[in-house]
DNA sequence: GCGACAG
DNA sequence: ATCTTGTCGC
């Protein structure tokens, strides 16, 4: 699968206010309502559905792994809770990680591995924040533009935005917006007025051990094509027994795997 | 100047 | 993200 819009693909070698401006073109470019090709209701891990197999979406989960300066990219795609495809890349890595421009330091090489799939995702899972970002325009919306496909973004911690509510100590399933207030600039001539109050994406409780509250949530958030809401319903339509949606967790050790062979 | 900061 | 063994607990 190659890039439906190249002019948008993070170039790493840009100068730190070209990346910013690039991200504000993307966020602008980006779509945070539903336009999915599927219906939301449709996704889960079983392997058994009433839907025929053809008509089940499906779902790319994208993570990495990190030796000296190489990204080794892995893609897991799935259909119900059978993986259906998986794809990799060993790519060079530029720049070094800085907050806030993650997608120029491992986008191309996500890309890198994205076209050594065949099949075309209905959905890509990300490994970091989509709009819960000070541009809106967070690794999964990067990719989601470039791409021009429903994706979303899962993160292990808050980079910015501010959730309703204290996120301690949280049952499972436990879930509260996470508002655009502190860090989250508006997209000029997009965001109007009260955009501080703006849900960018939500905390979300997916494991927590029966006792003692201890797990921190995942921070969702929309990448491109999908609301806030549909992100966290897909979150726990596709959560297994881990913290970590399936797809990113199949990613996840897929990246390892291939870094261990390598 | 101070604080905050996905992977 | 990564460096890393054992260990506490269900």
């Amino acid at each position: 699968m190659r890039p439906t819009r190249p002019e948008f693909v993070p170039d790493p070698s840009l100068s730190r206010a070209e990346m910013e401006s690039l991200q504000r073109e993307v966020a602008a470019a980006a779509d945070f309502s539903d336009d999915l090709s599927f219906e939301p209701a449709s996704v889960s891990l079983a392997t058994e559905s009433l839907v025929p197999a053809d008509d089940r979406p499906l779902v790319a989960g994208v993570d990495q792994a990190f030796l000296d300066d190489h990204a080794v990219s892995a893609v897991v795609v799935l259909r119900g809770g059978e993986v259906v495809e998986r794809a990799h890349a060993v790519s060079e890595l530029s720049i070094p990680y800085i907050p806030g421009l993650l997608s120029f330091r491992e986008g191309g090489p996500i890309l890198d591995a994205v076209a050594e799939l065949d099949c075309e995702p209905d959905l890509f899972v990300f490994d970091g924040s989509g709009r819960i970002h000070f541009r809106q325009a967070g690794l999964a919306t990067h990719m989601g533009v470039v791409l021009d496909t429903p994706a979303i973004g899962v993160a292990k911690s808050l980079l910015c935005g501010e959730p309703r509510e204290s996120v301690d100590e949280r049952p499972e399933g436990w879930q509260t917006p996470v508002v655009a207030a502190d860090g989250v600039e508006p997209r000029a001539g997009v965001d109007g007025d009260g955009f501080a109050e703006t849900v960018v994406g939500y905390a979300y409780q997916s494991r927590q051990y029966p006792n003692s509250m201890k797990i921190n949530p995942l921070y969702v958030s929309p990448g491109h094509r999908v609301s806030a809401e549909t992100t966290v319903e897909l979150v726990a339509r596709l959560g297994g027994e881990y913290k970590l949606p399936e797809p990113t967790r199949l990613a996840d050790s897929y990246a390892d795997e291939v870094k261990r062979d390598y």
